[in-house]
DNA sequence: TGCGTATGTGACCACGTGTGCACACACTGT
DNA sequence: ACAGTGTGTGCACACGTGGTCACATACGCA
């Protein structure tokens, strides 16, 4: 096109391998005999646009391979149908499945999630690169945010949801599982059974989840006049878990272990398992968010359901009543967690 | 913000809850002195701007929350900095992990990955789609993917790059790793160590994964004089695993179930548990991939490790090397696989 | 035939940026 | 003092689209 294909030297300087350019609707309106506000109109399904002539253009469209150019269309104002979608640590096998089923959705919705993985500082100077884009929204998923980031979504008029963790501030919704109550439950739940001597392994520090899972445990015991006997602080990972299982089963005599995620309680389960203890008969152990693993037969993990559908879904409510109404106040929505007895407790 | 408080009416009936607009180049240069060329050149690295005045520029740009909006940059020719990932089924453990992996690798250099999770009919319409924006890449991991859906990328001049499934079409780059050798080589040390009655928990059908890493099985034994004592058609997954051992174990005497990948091995090593049989000492069991699960205390699966930062690397590179020169010829990477001694061999 | 109306369509502008080109200006050497 | 050179900056255009506005055409009716 722009290079006659009988010379196949030099036009090496100006620029080094231009690809081929994109059909435009200009040229789709020129094969047509039409203008290009009729192309443009035959993809716009309101427009106004005789019936024969934009079946004959839709036609010419598809051969000659074109499609409207989205980013043109972004930039004239309306929606860049782009969202990102932050993971503070996809490590969490929780995280992931939630990433991917709402990845799922959003794709069904013709949402195109963008994806940044947060290693911490990396974070901070990703969010301000891909913010650059005119988002329709940036969805906050675990991990901890750069205050700093914050505020840029807000000047920017990006409309931000968070989803497990809190963000108290102006013009962000929230969802997030009501963390105490379902450990309240859970611990209830062994004290019934007639526990009496419990252990805990909480969460990474710095994870409002953490505090508000370990503070539902402590509120059941101190109803029950109970405290803990042991509490160490793990990773959320499974070898955590693990190697917290077995310093506090080799040093305490202990009847339940209460963690604060499934792979912290899939650690525990496995160190029980090496020590020789019976589970469920002397030792209880449950953990919390019911992630696909729980229900493996080798581990058939008595949990708390972290409800992981109704929250995603929850967030695309909010990202549409948010995008319908972009002035609209606040909200915050808290779901209900649900104790599963398997074969655990 | 854009309406004075001193009415709260009205305003309502032309464009219903406008958000506020986005600072623009204009508004900085104005605030700054300069003409809008000035900022432009404040922000693209290799222009020709005072130093002071860029300095000077970037405060105020800074001061006002302005940000270079990246779709009208990526409008002008230029690269979109956009790159689509197609997923077959994240459900796969190691797709999962690859994902992650890569999903950072393209972070750190500034282009942004745009997931699409493909559930068979949805993903060609969902492409289609994404394919509105000017990509500058696509890459695909597993599962498989429409014709149409190539013919599409090559038209639109978007490089494809293929992980896991090599696509043989113009302009496509592969990575991909040795399936076959890697089955050959854990074959092999099963039968040195004198294994005979072989059972192979295959992957579903359709992959080409699944056939290759079949064939390197076959082959080993075929060196060997000894052929497959049983066999059963799984789902790469745990449960699958699982159902297909339980069968196949109780059915047959086998000192050895090869599986196709770690996922299927884990359900198997678990039913082999329940039957109460004696693995490594009477029964082999491996898988492939090395998924992290597969190095928990709880499993130690012995495994052929599917080197996935080098592949990932290898996909980044062909990136790179793609987008520096458009025309250039398609590769095909392949990576070497090697076995993992643990302890279920 | 003349006129009002309904309908279809082309020209034009806005969106926000990057960049080639030309021009203004300061500085140096003879 | 003047030509020459090097440096910094503004102007204007291109990018590809969606939508508004005005105009052209056809048609029904008096």
């Amino acid at each position: 096109m722009e290079t006659e294909d009988s010379l196949g030297v030099a036009d090496d300087n100006s620029k080094p391998a231009e690809r081929p350019r994109r059909v435009t609707a200009q040229t789709v309106a020129d094969a047509a005999g039409v203008s290009r506000s009729a192309v443009s109109r035959a993809f716009t399904p309101g427009a106004y646009l005789d019936a024969g002539k934009r079946r004959k253009i839709q036609e010419i469209a598809t051969h000659m391979g074109y499609q409207p150019n989205a980013l043109a269309a972004g930039l004239k104002g309306g929606r860049s149908h782009l969202v990102a979608v932050f993971i503070g640590n996809m490590r969490s096998a929780y995280d992931s499945e939630f990433v991917h089923r709402l990845v799922g959705r959003l794709n069904a919705l013709n949402k195109w999630p963008v994806l940044i993985d947060g290693e911490d500082d990396r974070a901070g100077s990703a969010i301000d690169q891909v913010l650059r884009y005119p988002l329709d929204a940036l969805i906050l998923r675990g991990g901890s945010m750069p205050e700093s980031v914050v505020t840029q979504c807000s000047k920017f008029g990006v409309p931000m949801i968070s989803s497990g963790r809190i963000v108290d501030a102006l013009g962000v919704d929230n969802v997030c599982c009501r963390n105490a109550r379902g450990m309240q439950i859970a611990t209830r739940v062994l004290v019934d059974r007639g526990r009496q001597r419990f252990g805990y392994i909480a969460g990474a520090t710095g994870f409002g989840s953490s505090a508000d899972r370990k503070a539902g445990v402590m509120q059941a015991l101190g109803d029950a006049g109970l405290s803990l006997v042991a509490e160490e602080v793990g990773e959320f990972t499974v070898e955590a878990g693990y190697r917290s299982a077995m310093r506090m089963l080799e040093a305490h005599q202990l009847d339940t272990l209460i963690c604060a995620n499934d792979a912290s309680a899939i650690g525990a389960l496995t160190a029980a398992r090496e020590l020789g203890l019976d589970v469920p008969g002397s030792l209880s152990i449950v953990g919390f968010d019911d992630i696909e693993m729980a229900g493996w037969p080798m581990f058939n993990l008595s949990t708390v359901n972290n409800p992981i559908d109704e929250a995603v879904e929850q967030v695309i409510w909010l990202l549409e009543r948010r995008l319908a109404d972009p002035a609209k106040e606040s909200e915050t929505v808290l779901i209900d967690p649900f104790f599963v007895p398997r074969g655990t407790h």
